[in-house]
DNA sequence: GCGCTAAACGGACTATTGTCCACTTAGGAG
DNA sequence: CTCCTAAGTGGACAATAGTCCGTTTAGCGC
């Protein structure tokens, strides 16, 4: 495995509701100033390149002369291929957590749990529009990377608090997995763009499956 | 792409419950008796090598080599890797199907839907327990290869006829996916290894899941 | 300024996947 | 039996990911 990837780790321990600045942070403060340098470069560089031939018709190695720097510094920073993606939508990705924490409701606090996974399904899908070919390569790397990493568990725990909120005693761990798989920018961009289903199709259909839930969670036939 | 890999089409059309033998059929008959034998020894070499040394530890090369073949043959026949892990799975997959199809209950017909989704469930699982590395090769090609293909396809059919009779008139296709993702090898494999949960426990969050429909079909609260 | 050291660098190198095409051969027609 | 051709074969080849390690340099203590 790589020395050090980017992943410059936050304490993830299981309570806090969400509170927390739970974010990835990105920048390390302890980071040399060619590195810092260095890095942005190849972050510039890695952009212009994905945007303009698409994420994957630009290899590593153009990445890295793009940059101006050695195909080493750029495995030394990002680790490998996903890594380099995750660090490219990182900005986003703040963005995003911080309207989930902060922002207004139905996506920030305010709103029912329910509607709140609704409005969480809704971003993730206008997300996935925009950047596929991103999430896909960030989240395509060894098998089960997926779910490891700051970025996930971020995610899988705003989603399963929402649903200990819905239905308090219930264990939704693999759930919560489950409701992150449904919006898979995998899964996602084959409903797009093989079967050709637009974003509001998913987002409906995503929407009647938190109500199952939410409906179950208040009707009396549950058997525990 | 790949001129002809394995897949020898089977017609999906969408309407039939599941009486048809759907089942892919993987032995050309038209195929030359070289390439039959050929075919058969690649087989026989890969598993093997797999078994003995671990799916991801062997290259294509290496089984090329074993199997006294060359590489072009080897990816004349099964496309890339993932191929060649599903044509190993084939055979178990048919019996699988066997079963749905005209097995005894829960898992074959007689049972309710409910019960049989829980049963699918409960026998992918004990799948993924017994070829977990296997699967996980066979579900790692392109990204959305997953969803393509005759094995898929059976699936998803089986899936999505028991979801029509367990709550008919709803639009059940993307919840079919959903459900299949929660049985995908790269989910379960990430939960058996890394957070060390055992199959029954999975099979019993994934029988909550099934329950949940199950019950919120009979529940008024659904809202249409 | 002057070294010193840990961090960072970069490109040669290995391993692997998947493609291509000139050659071989199975198996039916005559 | 012989010929013919489409199918099949195999290994050289190109492309790419990711590793390794000798070299360079930032930034600190003096």
């Amino acid at each position: 495995m790589t020395p050090d990837p980017e992943t410059p780790v936050v304490e993830l321990q299981g309570a806090g509701d969400e509170a927390a600045p739970l974010l990835p942070v990105s920048d390390d403060p302890c980071e040399r100033a060619d590195a810092a340098r260095n890095r942005k470069k190849i972050l510039v560089a890695a952009e212009r390149l994905f945007t303009e031939f698409g994420t994957d018709n630009v290899s590593m190695d153009a990445v890295a002369e793009a940059a101006g720097v050695g195909k080493g510094t750029l495995y030394r920073r990002f680790g490998d291929r996903s890594g380099l993606a995750r660090a490219i939508l990182d900005e986003h990705e703040r963005e995003f957590q911080e309207q989930l924490i902060r922002g207004e409701p139905p996506l920030g606090p305010g709103a029912s749990p329910g509607d709140r996974l609704v409005a969480y399904g809704r971003r993730r899908l206008e997300l996935t529009e925009r950047f596929g070919d991103l999430l896909l390569a960030a989240e395509s790397g060894a098998p089960g990377a997926r779910f490891q990493g700051p970025v996930y568990a971020t995610h899988r725990m705003h989603v399963l608090s929402l649903l200990k909120e819905m239905s308090p005693g219930v264990d939704h761990e693999y759930f919560a997995d489950v409701l992150l798989s449904a919006l898979s920018a995998e899964l996602v961009n084959f409903w797009r763009g093989d079967v050709g289903i637009g974003e509001a199709s998913l987002a409906k259909s995503f929407e009647d499956l938190i109500r199952v839930v939410e409906a179950s969670a208040a009707c009396p036939t549950d058997s525990p």
